[in-house]
DNA sequence: CATGCTTCCCCACAATTACCCACAATTACC
DNA sequence: GGTAATTGTGGGTAATTGTGGGGAAGCATG
């Protein structure tokens, strides 16, 4: 319980709504409330995290010394974030800012990262994923060793 | 208890169900509350691992620090992890991702892996079985390796 | 105060999925 | 060896899910 596995292919229309899958909603604690926070990720990417999650992680921001390098992250991070509550068809809505930042247009893949859900543009996702080492290769120099032993 | 030992060949039908052989329903531990995590795994087959047992193995790929590699690692894993609840005949869907992954039709082979579960299209595995060095010189190689190690 | 624009809430509907039942073949048991 | 339970396979139906759009309720603008 309480956990996001699995890729899926959604459309956004008009007004900039996601579906969220009825399994990630099944998965949502209810400390989270039904709301979604929303931020942009590394490598061109947008993050769900569940309310209750993204408190933790605010948290942990704001605990680290503001260094200049880290008063930078924390103005591009809080620059983007938007939370959003599940309507009742259960979706979020992204941001134009959002939809920018990611390249989002008329589709996007929502990837269940375990703890947070992942959204890309479809064709950017695609293209990081078949870049660098495939599968095997990375299964192999990383995976194995631990679920070996484990 | 808990181990899964045999190889079986299925059908899979129009919706994409598998059945789960009931020695291996009976080797599933309560713990894993009747759901199995299928994961795409090297040489292109897939393996299904008992709920209980992937939540060990996700829990150490959340620890990690998220470094480039590791977050390239992690999204190539859950782009096609899905989880599956068997349903009251016993058995688990696949989806088309996964069937596409690993070649899948009409026909599986189910091969016990002790821990876990590895699903193959039967051609496709007929073929690994047969390509490279045989039973003796594999059996014979490992030994000195690890010999070697030690 | 009226007008346009946005945001939220509700309704509608096709497609998919989950749940249930059925049955033949196999296996276990006495 | 005969009978009863279990197992593997298939299909039908009802509920859920994904997607779109309409209309009321805010919020700024002129």
């Amino acid at each position: 319980m309480g956990r996001f596995l699995g890729k899926f292919d959604y459309s956004v229309d008009s007004k900039g709504r996601v579906n969220i899958p009825a399994k990630f909603r099944k998965a949502l604690r209810p400390e989270a409330g039904d709301v979604f926070v929303i931020c942009r990720a590394p490598d061109g990417c947008l993050r769900a995290y569940p309310n209750d999650l993204w408190e933790q992680y605010e948290a942990e921001i704001n605990s680290r010394p503001e260094t200049k390098e880290n008063s930078r992250l924390k103005r591009l991070i809080f620059n983007s974030v938007t939370d959003s509550t599940l309507d009742s068809q259960g979706r979020i809505t992204l941001t134009p800012a959002l939809m920018a930042i990611a390249g989002i247009k008329k589709e996007v893949v929502l990837l269940g990262q375990s703890r947070y859900i992942e959204i890309w543009e479809p064709t950017r996702y695609d293209e990081y994923l078949g870049a660098g080492e495939d599968f095997d290769e990375v299964f192999y120099k990383s995976v194995e060793t631990m679920m070996g032993n484990k």
